[in-house]
DNA sequence: CAGTGGTCTAGACCACGCG
DNA sequence: GCGTGGTCTAGACCACTGG
């Protein structure tokens, strides 16, 4: 982060006997100076102890003001450097023709061929295959019963170096075993390209989009900084029988994404 | 919600020399019991209190320990009563179809028509209409020049009683001004009837979808509790000749909301 | 080293909900 | 009235960063 902690912002005063709490008027005045941008992305808050002696308060109240900003994700702290306005990333769009033939057929994975179409730097790392029964409603997507099996494909996908994506995909055991879909590293083109190859022409696609809070372990290897809300995204492919093919699930940096999709008005 | 405090679920201890944090791992042993099952969304967590004799720590400890769950969205609180898992509300799945022409030509807006037909009751208040210029993003999206205007509708949708949405709507003045479109009730079919009545057919939408926390006005309005992200969602209506003819911003709950979409694989 | 944020204690007073 | 969570004080010690 850049510059020096920024007491001199400091003008505002607290009003006690409001029945606004002290915490939330100051940190009303800090988001104040973010929103007007007299403090800028990447820029230092005034520190706790400026906070303390500005407003006459406790370094606990101080403390809990810059808390309510962390939660809103305007934030971010460094332990022992300071508080600073969170830059924003740039951000990617998905567009709804990311997974269109003709990048399949160029026979690179989505993900790498659009990372590096934008000049960047794309990585794949914590791949694992194993196969596994799928969760109640992968199954249910999948059209299988009770005990069926699917290789499961799970791994990370950074840009630049910066986690941005975790992904889960499971393909139908009666699919998947035996093949290069069951390898780590799946062939050119992915694994849509091995259904295809396997006369599992696709046809569409269905994506359900949610938001929430990371779990823990999510944001800890997405690195998210408290106050960033992640995707969850459900994609399940069909081929042109109308059969589903693979549900992948993946959990996004909000930070990151615009997802990008068209609708016919009909 | 229901129940009273679980203190009897508080078995494990804390270790003061752990380089995790006291704070940490009691939010660690509450997140256990929720993500097992063992607390169930609307039951109490052990009260303050409890925390702090099982534990062996101050209440301000305890306390972090369930400010740390309020912001993963695990945890409500409410004064007087007590901290609650967080129950999670019936979500509403947005399907890429919800704008077809044959919903339209019903005679209803398109959230009163999805909504009544989930055997729910739909609301809208908060009606403004206006006359400004827009916000760049929205001026460049209708590819409006500096000091065009626009009509801007902006709205709050409920369901039974419940924000779940707030809208914002921008149509160039040149197709609204004068017309049902700057009336607060725009008249049966909504706006997108209007427009289509003076001869601009629509063809298509493209949405932006983002996620990201809520800022205070918008968590007040949606009566959203900490921890809980909002979608935002720009949409774009398009004529038959390639026109962009309104630009619709709206913030929603991620709550409540699943945004549902259909790819070609082309 | 001085300055920063991170954790924790031991209290106090208050506002709200409910019986 | 009592138990709940909400706010705030006045300290302490620690860990990390940077010059």
């Amino acid at each position: 982060m850049v510059g020096r902690p920024r007491g001199d912002l400091l003008t505002e005063v607290v009003d006690p006997a409001s029945d606004r709490p002290v915490f939330r008027q100051i940190a009303d005045h800090l988001r104040g100076l973010i929103s007007s941008g007299q403090l800028a992305p990447g820029e230092a808050l005034p520190s706790e102890s400026q906070l303390v002696g500005h407003y006459g308060v406790t370094r606990t109240t101080a403390r809990v003001a810059v808390a309510v900003l962390k939660g809103e994700g305007l934030v971010v702290s460094e332990h022992g450097k300071g508080s600073y306005v969170r830059p924003r990333p740039q951000v990617r769009r998905l567009g709804s023709d990311r997974f269109a033939r003709r990048h399949r057929e160029a026979g690179k994975a989505a993900f790498v061929a659009e990372v590096e179409s934008a000049g960047s730097k794309p990585t794949v790392d914590q791949i694992t295959v194993t196969e596994e029964r799928p969760p109640a409603g992968v199954a249910r997507r999948l059209g299988l019963t009770g005990r069926a099996k699917t290789v499961v494909r799970r791994r990370r996908y950074l840009i630049d170096g910066q986690p941005v994506e975790l992904a889960t995909s499971y393909i139908p055991a009666a699919l998947g075993r035996g093949t290069a879909i069951a390898e780590p590293n799946s062939g050119p083109g992915g694994i849509y390209a091995r259904l295809e190859e396997q006369g599992h022409r696709l046809d569409r696609f269905a994506e359900e989009v949610r938001a929430r809070m990371p779990l823990p372990e999510e944001a800890q290897a997405l690195r998210l900084p408290s106050g960033v809300p992640v995707f969850q995204l459900v994609r399940t492919a069909y081929d042109t029988d109308g059969e589903a093919v693979e549900v992948c699930d993946t959990v996004m940096s909000s930070d990151v994404y615009q997802l990008d999709y068209e609708l016919p008005a009909r």
